[in-house]
DNA sequence: TCAGTGATTAGG
DNA sequence: CTAATCACTGAG
């Protein structure tokens, strides 16, 4: 049986915690349907206020304010009025970082995904080491993995823009 | 390529 | 209160 993963795991940098996340399983605990694993195949990387594309570059507000605690928590957030995206937070209390669940295996894309998983607004905040609906389990497989600029920051300028801090799983 | 869609944010 | 913005998706 796999291992749930514990907090440890999420307070380090974000962008060591990343590509790790990487060929672990996302498991989603639904009332009807039951639990279900998915291989996570794709995510990126939020470092802190000075990362531009980051949220938590505008300060700490009411939506960012999850990003400040320590790792291990999820911080979802609703964009162009449709999609809830699912991101999990790491590093340090303070130290506003995130990554950004883009895809598991058979389910491309943010925002299918946390609609194919009824992620919503109420599970802002959720621990993901304290919770029965939501959580990390661990896998021995070896992942190999590219990296590539993030998609969809056009805002935050040449030098986070073009950053490598999206991390693929190769062969999936 | 481009519009749908509504929470969030800054500003008056 | 207003208006701009937006870590996306699916249709054409």
């Amino acid at each position: 049986m796999y291992e749930k993963l514990t907090k440890e795991f999420f307070l380090r940098d974000v962008l060591e915690v990343a590509p790790d996340l990487l060929g672990k399983y996302l498991v989603i605990n639904q009332k009807k349907g039951g639990i279900t694993r998915y291989l996570i195949t794709e995510v990126e990387a939020y470092r802190g206020e000075e990362d531009k594309a980051c949220h938590a570059s505008k300060g700490r507000t009411k939506r960012t304010e999850i990003m400040y605690h320590e790792g291990g928590k999820i911080y979802v957030y609703l964009v162009y009025g449709m999609y809830w995206m699912l991101n999990i937070v790491t590093g340090e209390k303070d130290n506003p970082q995130a990554v950004l669940i883009r895809g598991v295996k058979n389910f491309q894309g943010p925002g299918i995904l946390s609609r194919k998983f009824k992620i919503n607004g109420s599970f802002y905040g959720e621990d993901l080491s304290d919770s029965n609906r939501i959580w990390i389990e661990n896998s021995y497989k070896k992942s190999d993995f590219y990296t590539a600029p993030r998609i969809g920051i056009n805002y935050a300028g040449d030098e986070w823009k073009n950053k490598s801090w999206r991390f693929v799983l190769k062969d999936e």
